[in-house]
DNA sequence: TAGATTGTTAATCGATTAACAATC
DNA sequence: TAGATTGTTAATCGATTAACAATC
């Protein structure tokens, strides 16, 4: 559905959302100004204009785009209200605390469980979702019907967790560990290294 | 140093040395192509000979690049031989994961301590890195003498943290609190919003 | 030599910015 | 009306890909 729009403006669209929903609840921001959500967030001005354009949400000239019109163009564009289940494979450390964090309810996520293959965290309860053996995996997702994940497991096993979340139903993955997945055109990935980022940060110095 | 190289080059760097430094070490892989590079990591072969040619290391044609001299040469590049502090602000569940992951090492980045509010965890020892007072933020940075810095606070505190790091002396600054951190020309700055990209997988479905 | 691979130059593609007309 | 802001079209910029010469 959002496939037509180029991919750098869709992944500011969490950007605008996030800082739209973040202002006060004031006369003062019934509207905002392609200007001043530049400014704010570091971009071009008609950047932003070309950008939100996209939602289907008019901006009025010399007033600016209505804030809570352009939240709900927003929210549906990025599809958040047909609620997501999500499943977490690797319930370490970073896996324990992606579990624990509410902010994926912002865009109508839940993580529904978790998967680990240490005995003594299957069958507990980690930020409140369930921790099942991974052997279990393709069960569960299936059971759960998502089609989302999150993997957190040591970069060695990422590639085959990968592959049987896919031939499990999921068709898009966020990745953590420390190597590039690679899958099908039909699946979306984003990978996530952290301590790359860091790097990456520290060679600029 | 790397500053004329292209931006989307600099940030392939390390997914480069992550893949040639997860090769064994085999005689099969004393060389290595360009286009089983490009294979592996899922990008164009002639991108990733144009991305080697910066770090100069010649590849030879018939054969490919040497593997040991291009993984010295991408450490080179990305400087990965001096070693660099880092500290981190908020040791909530994400931050504490971080302070336990042992990745940061293999790009010669040691996290020195770690900052908090919570006189809970003021004084203690989390993934064997002391935790400070956030009063203290800018006494610790500077005695460590830091240039790095990882926020991990709710998005309401972000941007005043990251204010303080910057007079601290830190001038770059890896940011997962769900806020646009903004910051002089001269700071560097990486946002990384994980529910923002799950959200943005979610929208693709 | 023939074949495989690198490295470079030109062409294409996509994203951003600039210029400006339209609108309230 | 004048001024501010949106929205669109054209120009620029940067990144990727294609074509091909160079090399072992």
């Amino acid at each position: 559905m959002n496939r037509d729009i180029p991919g750098f403006s869709l992944q500011r669209m969490p950007v605008y959302l996030n800082y739209l929903r973040s202002l006060p609840d004031d006369d003062a921001y019934t509207y905002v100004s392609s200007g001043a959500i530049a400014q704010a967030l570091g971009l071009g001005e008609v950047l932003v204009r070309k950008d939100l354009a996209y939602t289907g949400c008019a901006g009025r000239p010399k007033v600016g785009y209505p804030r809570a019109e352009l939240i709900a163009a927003l929210e549906q564009f990025l599809c958040i209200h047909d609620h997501k289940g999500a499943v977490l494979v690797g319930a370490g450390g970073l896996g324990s605390a992606l579990l624990g964090y509410g902010g994926f309810a912002n865009y109508g996520i839940e993580l529904v469980c978790a998967f680990d293959n240490d005995p003594h965290k299957v069958g507990g309860i980690v930020g409140g979702k369930p921790v099942l053996s991974v052997d279990s995996l393709e069960a569960g997702c299936m059971e759960y019907g998502v089609q989302l994940a999150i993997i957190a497991v040591p970069a060695a096993s990422a590639q085959g967790i990968a592959e049987r979340l896919i031939r499990a139903g999921i068709r898009a993955i966020l990745n953590f560990a420390p190597v590039q997945i690679t899958a099908g055109e039909d699946v979306k990935v984003i990978n996530i290294d952290v301590a790359a980022n860091l790097a990456i940060l520290a060679s600029m110095l």
